[in-house]
DNA sequence: CTGAAAGCGCTAACAA
DNA sequence: TTGTTAGCGCTTTCAG
């Protein structure tokens, strides 16, 4: 049986608003009184109605969580610490994936609209829903990524593959691939990365992921696909956009009857994720924790001033090597 | 602007009960009026609130689920599965992680109900709160283990380890150690399937996991613990209580520099994880997406009916052999 | 078929 | 210090 202030008030003899008043800790009760009515509800297993309190405030406490794919292991990090980021402070999430479907995530915001969420926290899968974002009456943290015009809060993505492209140099590769979506800034950051160490970037050594589901099987498949009929690949180095890929690209070598890439091909990955530290893979680490903990409190300070200049946070990088970019 | 039914009813020239019949797609709703309030609503970018429902209705559409633990990739792909089915249900999952707390997993519940959940799924850190969670006002299923006097869903674990026993028998090992837990469900099956074949498991091959956060920094603790002043450990195969001990297990040898185990020694985990699938552990497979959508719907099906007899529904387990576990 | 009215559980302004 | 009253946005009788 579910309790209520109203009946939490019988029980103590009191008004239904002194129960409230005695709840919320509101100074300006009688000291005993106060005693009286929480004892009554100690022995009531009564919690508050926090929809109730929804409607009354028009504030929930809630905060939406959108996932561009919950299957990489990255993403789970992200979760881990936001949820506990905000449990500290009071709030809940109520978590979407929309597993890198546009049409999906914005269906999930949708949803969140109507849940009365007091923030969304967003990790986009694209570009595609951007403008819809801009008005939508609800304040908006992007993080994992930095976005135009949006509060966002990611590590330098850009700085991360200066990073990769240095030690990789330093190490004497000079003839250096890419496996990823072949239109990602990464990809640009690596171009000019390149560009800049006087070593162009080889159109002929991109390896691009073009299935839209980037699941494990699609990188497989895309690869395969790119070095079917070639028996050999001119890259001494390669990096891959993210862990996941350089796993796969790892385990697919396995596999391979016919390996057109080099025996001592070093391999770089990025995110740092719990793959790369187990498969010995040299990965950029993003300071995970910090930063969900900066956009949530971004989303914070947004959702009690609306009105503040759109800010961009990025955060360094740090380079990780691991065996398998060393000789 | 938050827009209510309120100002669409005046946009609209109606009143807001009408309003509402459209919307919930009320049958005695003139057709001509219906189709204006509509216009006027996807005009408006309004969204229904969700909050007002829940305190009418006292249904929220709400699931609270409780993870033990959101490190282990195994809970990752409950989450992944679960958040699909609950979303095409019409509900949403507002989470929480225990982290093997707990009293922390009985404030989350506390959580969940004053959100006014419609149920809970439970993956429980213990059995420390199961007598409070008896007397909860609120449907509970849990997940990933059974629990006598719940509805519970899970893998047969005492059928999967005994696949595991049978598999390293048949390969020939009498040896057979443990990683785990030293009081734990797994455990119990490992003897008795041990001693069901004749070849009862000595104490003494069990490698005990102590430390109550079960981080993989603890993990590889513990192991060190017990290994250090031995210089060999009797046993030509170990089964692991789950993927992450495994990996780790894996991972120490690496780094011991007196290494007491034996060079081919055979290793099996549980759970059948990207781990075991990256790192070519012999696992037990659990049907995730399986066991998710039947628990999912079996706490529907308590939503509806309260007074139902208690449900343990438990899956057959499958073992896959890989690399780890055969010579 | 449509509107008026009540009430879900809570908070806050106001009165006493 | 406490109680009375109103109202958040919605659904659901009940009249008309």
């Amino acid at each position: 049986m579910k309790m209520t202030m109203k009946e939490i008030a019988k029980l103590a003899n009191v008004s239904q608003p002194t129960v409230s008043r005695v709840i919320n800790g509101n100074p300006n009760v009688d000291k005993a009184l106060a005693k009286r009515v929480m004892k009554v509800i100690e022995e009531s297993n009564y919690t508050v109605n926090r929809a109730a309190q929804t409607l009354k405030n028009s504030q929930s406490y809630l905060i939406g969580v959108s996932f561009s794919d919950l299957s990489n292991p990255y993403f789970i990090e992200v979760l881990n610490a936001l949820e506990e980021a905000t449990r500290k402070e009071g709030y809940n999430i109520i978590i979407h994936n929309s597993a890198f479907n546009p049409l999906q995530e914005w269906q999930n915001i949708q949803n969140f609209m109507s849940r009365q969420v007091d923030g969304i926290l967003m990790i986009p899968t694209s570009d595609y829903n951007m403008d819809r974002f801009k008005d939508l009456n609800v304040p908006m943290v992007i993080t994992t990524q930095i976005k135009d015009g949006f509060d966002s809060v990611s590590v330098d993505h850009d700085e991360g593959v200066r990073l990769i492209a240095d030690h990789l140099i330093s190490e004497g590769h000079r003839k250096i691939g890419y496996i990823g979506p072949p239109v990602d800034f990464k990809l640009d950051s690596l171009r000019a990365a390149l560009y800049d160490n006087g070593i162009p970037l080889d159109e002929s050594r991109i390896i691009p992921l073009t299935s839209n589901e980037q699941s494990t099987y699609a990188i497989h498949e895309d690869i395969k696909n790119f070095i079917k009929d070639k028996d050999s690949f001119d890259c001494s180095a390669v990096f891959c956009y993210n862990d996941v890929t350089a796993l796969e690209f790892i385990r697919l070598q396995d596999e391979l009857e016919v390996n057109p890439f080099a025996e001592d091909l070093a391999i770089v990955g990025f995110d740092d994720t719990m793959l790369s530290k187990i498969f010995q893979i040299s990965s950029v680490h993003q300071p995970i924790q910090e930063m969900t903990e900066i956009a949530f409190k971004l989303l914070l300070s947004r959702i009690e001033n609306p009105e503040k200049a759109k800010t961009k946070i990025e955060l360094p990088p740090k380079l990780i090597v691991r065996k398998s970019s060393i000789k």
